[in-house]
DNA sequence: CGATTGCTTCGTCCTCCGCCGAAACGTCGG
DNA sequence: CCGACGTTTCGGCGGAGGACGAAGCAATCG
C-alpha cells in the first residue's frame, strides 16, 4: 500500500476471468448489451451486472442507455492497448493452460484489434506494404512513404483526415498470435474500415474474428503482392 | 472461462497490491533482493517471497541468486511498457484513492521509468529536443533529426550501437503524471545513462525517484534552451 | 566451527469476492 | 392495462488466496 494502489486495482479489474472475457469481447470495437457480455463471459446476468458496474465505475468501459437496453464499449484506444499489451504478455511468458478452443484459428486469421485489423491477415499486410515500399519502418518508426500515399490515395482513403488528430497515423502494433507487428494507428483503423465498407472483411455478428470473402482475396491479395503465400489452405477452418 | 484465461491471469498476477508495489519498485530498472522487494511492498519475507515466486513462474521478472541473495529485475520492455499503461488508465480513471503521499512531488519531478528518464524533466527534455529541431515527431512517430544526430554525437553517444537492436531508437512513452508524452527507447536509456554517468542526475537509493543535481540543473537547461520556464517555480506543485 | 543473515517451505487463519437464485424495477409490445 | 424481457439489487453460499509465525536450508562472517 505504499505508493502504487491505483495500478492494482485496475490491474485487479482485469485480472478476474469473467471481466477479462467481457473486456477481450469488447475488443471488437463493438459496443455490446449486457446481456451479450453475461454470455460472453459464461456468467449469469447478475454476476455480468455486478462487473459491469465495477468495469464502468473504473472508467474502463462505458455505457449508453438505449431502452431497456444498456449498451457497453471500452472507453478508448488506451484500454484497448493495455489489453493487448497483456496479451502479449501472456503469449510470451504464460504457459498454455488456455486449451486452444476451436474458434481459435479464425481468431489467428484475421481479427480487429479494437479498431483496426489483427492476425496473420495484418501481419502480411503490414509485411507487403512494407516489402512494397509503401511503408517504412526506419529506426522502428512506421511511417508511409511518398508512393504508400499515392497507393492509398488513390483507393481513396483521406490521409489528411487522418493525419488531423493527435493520434498517429502509422503505428507497430504487436500482433500478439502471430508475434510480429501489424499496422495500428488511424490508417490501421481506415484499413479496416475500408475493407469493411468494400466487403473484404466481413466482421463476426459476435466476437473478434473477421472473415475474409472471395473478392476480399482477391483485393488484399493485390495489396500484398503475389510473393505472399496463398491464404486459401487456410481459410474456411472453424466456422462461425 | 472462454478464450482468454491467459490475460486474466497476468493481470490478477499484477492486480494485487503487494505484487504491483514490487513491480512498481523494479520499474527503476535496477535488480532488487527479495528482501528489499517485500520492505517496498510491506509485508513479511515469507509472504513476499511466494509472490515473488509466482511473477517469475509466470515470467513477468527474472531471477538471479547471487550468493545468500536473489535479486530479481522484470523481464523485459514489454512489462514495464504494460505497467506503464496500467498506470496511465489509473491516472486517466481512477478516483484518486491514493492520497498524494509526501514522495509523490519528487517522482512526478523526475523519475525512471524501467530505463529512460519520466516525469517533469523528461517531459521538458522531450519537448526541448523537438523545440529545437533535434528530433521530429512527424505522424506522431519520433525521429532523430540530421542536427539531433550531430548534437549526440557532440555527446559521446554512439548512435549506431543505440540503432543495432531491434528496439526502436527513440519512442514517444506517455507519462502517467505529465499526461504528456517523454523520450523512450534506445536512446532514451542512452539519455538516462548519460546523466547519470556525469552526475546530473542522482538515482535514489531505493525507489524511482531522480534527484537533479545543480550542475544537472545547467547541463539540462543547456540541453532544452532557455525558453524553458526555471525549474524552481514548478517544484511542489500538483496537480493538472 | 558456530552464529548470523537471507530466503524458502509449511501449516493455519481469515478475509474477500465471485457466483447464483429470488425478487424488484423499468421498458416494450399486445 | 398486463405479460414478456432486460437489467439491477439483495442475501447467502462457497472457495480461492493472501497474510503471518515457526521451522528448515544455504551462504557468509567472525
Amino acid at each position: 500500500m505504499k505508493e502504487g494502489p491505483s495500478i492494482a486495482t485496475i490491474a485487479a479489474l482485469i485480472g478476474d476471468p469473467a471481466r477479462a472475457n467481457m473486456l477481450g469481447a469488447l475488443m471488437a470495437g463493438r459496443a455490446l448489451t449486457a446481456g451479450e457480455l453475461a454470455r460472453e463471459a459464461g456468467v449469469r446476468a447478475p454476476t455480468a451486472s455486478g462487473h459491469l458496474a465495477r468495469l464502468s465505475e473504473a472508467g474502463l468501459v462505458l455505457v449508453e442507455a438505449q431502452g431497456r437496453h444498456r449498451y457497453f464499449r471500452l472507453s478508448g484506444p488506451d484500454v484497448a492497448h493495455v489489453l493487448e499489451g497483456l496479451m502479449g504478455l501472456a503469449a510470451r511468458t504464460g504457459r498454455l493452460r488456455t486449451r486452444p478452443g476451436p474458434r481459435d484459428p479464425a481468431l489467428r486469421q484475421a481479427r480487429t484489434c479494437y479498431d483496426h485489423m489483427a492476425g496473420e491477415w495484418a501481419v502480411r499486410l503490414y509485411e507487403g506494404l512494407l516489402a512494397d515500399g509503401r511503408l517504412t519502418a526506419a529506426e522502428g518508426q512506421v511511417s508511409l512513404t511518398e508512393a504508400g500515399r499515392s497507393f492509398f490515395r488513390a483507393e481513396g482513403v483521406d490521409l489528411s483526415a487522418l493525419e488531423a488528430g493527435r493520434r498517429p497515423l502509422c503505428r507497430a502494433c504487436l500482433d500478439w498470435s502471430e508475434r510480429r507487428p501489424h499496422l495500428g494507428g488511424t490508417l490501421g483503423r481506415a484499413i479496416l474500415d475500408h475493407a469493411v465498407a468494400r466487403r473484404w472483411v466481413r466482421p463476426s455478428t459476435e466476437g473478434r474474428a473477421l472473415t475474409v470473402t472471395p473478392p476480399g482475396l482477391m483485393a488484399l491479395r493485390a495489396w500484398v503482392g503475389d510473393a505472399v503465400t496463398p491464404l486459401s489452405e487456410t481459410i474456411g477452418r472453424a466456422g462461425g
